[in-house]
DNA sequence: TGCCAGGCCGGGT
DNA sequence: ACCCGGCATGGC
């Protein structure tokens, strides 16, 4: 993939809570409507947890509308900053030094923060070694009769992690091109399709669909 | 015009 | 431990 596709330099976000509100309005939802949201923050300057907290939550979810499930995800930032005050003082510094183990448990009791939005903060605002997996990941692994649909997340994540380096940098350049590569696969990843790739990865042409 | 996008929660078996 | 409906906008 890396030969194919070059490096993608991820995760796109100026500053690590920017990451982490991009991690969790882009749960199932497209990037390009969530960079929207993210520069309507911005221009509020909301892209801070102390601004978050202080915003009433009706507003935020009316700035971020165009990422979809918005009073959801209101909800969500609302809950992170909360949670990183109460425990942290506020300071990502202070939470990121935590074990990644522990803090990965914090962050799954969080409401809104599931495994991949645990270990996408983890990895991409973090550094620390954890592997993601998403959609994209598990239609690669289905495509090549590597996983099957219901794998456990746990299971996929650890089979990777067990197999590789704990290196943030390779998971971190891993992930990204796994996303990029995925967009190429079916949404049913099933192993005979005739349209997905399966190596070398090179995007699907227009001529390979037809 | 319906399907899809870098999930997660809560209630039910 | 799984299964499923709900959450919502914008692009193709």
């Amino acid at each position: 993939m890396l030969r194919a596709y070059g490096p993608q330099f991820w995760w796109p976000g100026r500053t690590r809570f920017e990451v982490i509100a991009g991690a969790i309005l882009t749960q199932n939802t497209s990037w390009t409507n969530v960079e929207r949201a993210i520069t309507k923050l911005h221009r509020e300057h909301l892209l801070s947890p102390a601004a978050v907290e202080r915003v009433p939550v009706n507003h935020l979810a009316s700035l971020i509308r165009c990422s979809g499930y918005f009073r959801q995800k209101a909800r969500k930032l609302k809950a992170f900053v909360e949670f990183l005050r109460t425990r942290y003082q506020g300071s990502l510094n202070r939470m990121f030094a935590t074990a990644t183990a522990d803090l990965r448990g914090q962050l799954l009791s969080i409401y809104g923060i599931g495994p991949e939005t645990a270990d996408s903060i983890l990895l991409y605002a973090g550094n620390h070694p954890v592997f993601v997996v998403d959609a994209y990941t598990r239609r690669i692994l289905q495509r090549h009769q590597l996983a099957d649909r219901k794998d456990p997340y746990d299971q996929i994540r650890q089979t990777f992690e067990s197999s590789l380096p704990a290196n943030p940098k390779l998971f971190n350049e891993y992930h990204a091109l796994m996303v990029h590569t995925g967009k190429h696969f079916c949404r049913k990843g099933e192993p005979a399709c005739e349209h997905c790739p399966l190596r070398p990865y090179l995007p699907v042409t227009r001529e390979a669909k037809s």
